[in-house]
DNA sequence: TCGCTGATTTGACTCGATCAAGTTAGCCGT
DNA sequence: ACGGCTAACTTGATCGAGTCAAATCAGCGA
C-alpha cells in the first residue's frame, strides 16, 4: 500500500497552523467526499485506523478543523451535528425526513438573491444557509410500494 | 361582541382536535406575534399566568401544537428549539451570531427558485428552510463602538 | 536532543429533550 | 347534570450530545 493521500492532508493541516497527528489524519480520512457524518461515526472510523481514540479528541479535532476552515459543520433540526470535507463553496443540503440521509445541493439560483433579505430588521447578513426537506429515493420508493412485497426495502440508513 | 382574545385561541385549539385547557391557553399566550421563544421562556411566561406548570407539560403542549400546525418550530444551529405562532406562510429567519436574536424574514425571491434544487440526488423536496446568519443591529453597533479596552462588553441580550 | 506548548485522555458534568407510570380533568353521551 | 372514556398533566428517571477541567503525552522548532 502506497500512502498517497495522507501527505496532502498533512500539508493542509499544517498549513492551517495545526500540528499533524495520527488522530487528525484519521479523522480527516473519516470524511470522504460527499459524505456527511456525525461525531460517533467519525470516531468509529478513526478508531478502526488507530486502534483507539477518545471521543473528546474527536470533538476537539473537529472543532479545530471547523475553525480552521478544513471541514464544515451542519446541524439539521433533530439531528446531531454533521461534518463534511467540502468547504469553500457555499453549497446547500437536502435532508430526508424519514431516514435522515443528507446530500449536497449546488445553489440553483446563485448566491446574490439568497443574500438579499430586504427588511432584515437591521441585521447585517453574511451567510445564507439553506436546508431542503423531503424524502430520499429509497424512502420514497418504500412508501409508494404496498407493504406486502419487501423486495427492495431498506430498514435503517 | 367578542369578549377577549382567549375565545379565539380556544376555538383554534379545539378546531385542531385538541382539548382546551388552561395550560394550553397560557402557552399560546406566551407566543406573541413576531417572537421566537425557547421552551424555558415559554414555560416561565405560562407559569406567571397559572401559578405552576410542569416543564414536561410545556414540551407536550408545544409538540401537540406543532403537529397540529398551530405553532412552528425552528432549530438554529447551536440553540435550543424556538417556537413561533406565525404559521401558514413559509417565511425565513435571521439569527444573530453574537446574541442569538432571531427575526422573521419574508422570502425575497418567492418560493419557486428556492424549491428547485436541480440535481437533488433523487430526493423529493417539499420544503426549503432558509436561515440567514449575521449580526443584529445592537451587536453591530457594540462592535463598531470601541467602548473601553478591558473586556466586559458582553451584553445579556 | 531538549523543551515549550499544543494535543489527547479521562471522567465529571451541563443542558435540552424524551420516556414512563400514575393522577387529574375536558368533553361527549345519556 | 352527571358519569365515564380518554386525553392531558405531574413527577421523576433517563438519555444523548456536547462541554469543562486536570493531568499526561507528543509534535516540532531551537
Amino acid at each position: 500500500m502506497t500512502p498517497v493521500e495522507p501527505m496532502d492532508v498533512a500539508s493542509r493541516v499544517r498549513a492551517a497552523g495545526l500540528r499533524v497527528t495520527a488522530p487528525r489524519l484519521a479523522v480527516f480520512a473519516a470524511l470522504p467526499e460527499g459524505q456527511h457524518r456525525d461525531v460517533e461515526t467519525i470516531a468509529g472510523a478513526a478508531r478502526e485506523r488507530l486502534g483507539s481514540l477518545s471521543t473528546q479528541a474527536v470533538y476537539d479535532i473537529l472543532r479545530a478543523f471547523t475553525t480552521a476552515g478544513l471541514v464544515r459543520r451542519i446541524e439539521p433540526a433533530g439531528s446531531p451535528a454533521l461534518f463534511e470535507a467540502r468547504v469553500g463553496d457555499n453549497h446547500h443540503h437536502v435532508v430526508c425526513r424519514d431516514c435522515g440521509a443528507t446530500a449536497d445541493i449546488d445553489c440553483a439560483v446563485g448566491s446574490a438573491p439568497c443574500l438579499d433579505p430586504s427588511g432584515a430588521a437591521g441585521f447585517v447578513v453574511d451567510e445564507a444557509e439553506v436546508t431542503f426537506w423531503g424524502r430520499c429515493q429509497a424512502c420514497t420508493a418504500r412508501i409508494e410500494t404496498p407493504s406486502g412485497t419487501t423486495s427492495d426495502e431498506r430498514g435503517t440508513a
